[in-house]
DNA sequence: CCTTGACCTTCCCACGATGGAAAACCCCAT
DNA sequence: ATGGGGTTTTCCATCGTGGGAAGGTCAAGG
């Protein structure tokens, strides 16, 4: 099988089971005499494998230990669901963020009248920063740590 | 104020700032005679616009757009809620995309044992690409216009 | 005046995963 | 044998950010 196939087979590019293969995600190919890579349908599971991993959101360091356990008949289960519970709690984290974000940007679009006038409580709100009492901001930490980022600076900069 | 003080100011890390004004998003600043970049509490207000927006996840093109409408007194702040609007409805399917993908790898962790055995729900889903009937799947059309990947195969390789 | 250290400048490289394109080569069918 | 389509490598781009090198500048202190 070559590469076109195997990519036919496995539902994954060619480009990617190049790059795949040129950062050690799955072995060499074998090649023809003319230089053809060819493929096995081991590999070609191989590569399914990883496309369901893909689409489960898992990086590809993830996936390349999962490949490893996949084929370690004396694996511990125990090890694929630390690297899958690793996954979920990233999942959420980022579920957070995003929500956290969309949150935000929809009360303020609710509050915005959306007509012809300027006025809009969405511009105001990234001009002001959120230092409005009673505004949930996402996170504001930018002036901890911040050497010469105190309100104070702000004052003197705003005067 | 040079580029340290504005970007101490501003949140946004010199580095940033002079890539914002390679793209274009921020005008050219000023520059002294020996070349330093020169920054007025004008420039640093639209920084910490900028990076609001990008606290927001706006991607940059679509901040672009808001600090031209934030400069604008003419605008009508239906334009604004459009584009916030467009970007609550990007951050919506991927939080879509993002909780399908946890809700999967959720299901497929808990009925996982975790113990020293190495049977594991999880490997046999990716390896079998959600074949078994009852088992949702977020998307599945890599069988279609696959000649070479058949279960058999499957079987001979974990067999 | 000179050194030192902190700052600034530009330019290049890297990430992760993917796509695009060019130039050359190969294979099969007509 | 020729044409069309597959394959090869290599380079470039994305997007936003960080890192670093090599060199110029500035301010403070000897």
């Amino acid at each position: 099988m070559n590469i076109g196939q195997a990519s036919a087979a496995s539902d994954v590019s060619a480009k990617m089971i190049r790059y795949y293969e040129s950062i050690g995600l799955i072995p060499k190919a074998g090649r023809t005499e003319a230089g053809y890579r060819v493929y096995t349908t081991t590999d070609v599971n191989t590569l399914r494998f990883i496309r369901r991993a893909r689409d489960l959101g898992l990086a590809i360091e993830r996936i390349g230990l999962l490949v490893g356990l996949w084929r370690d008949r004396e694996r511990s289960s125990a090890e694929v669901k630390r690297i899958a519970e690793a996954h979920v709690a990233e999942l959420e984290a980022r579920i957070l963020e995003l929500t956290a974000m969309r949150d935000t940007l929809r009360e303020l679009a609710d509050a915005c009248r959306g007509d012809h006038r300027p006025d809009c409580p969405i511009l105001r709100d990234l001009e002001g920063g959120g230092r409005r009492p009673g505004r949930r901001r996402i996170d504001l930490r930018q002036c901890a740590s911040a050497p010469a980022a105190q309100p104070d600076a702000v004052g003197k900069l705003t005067g």
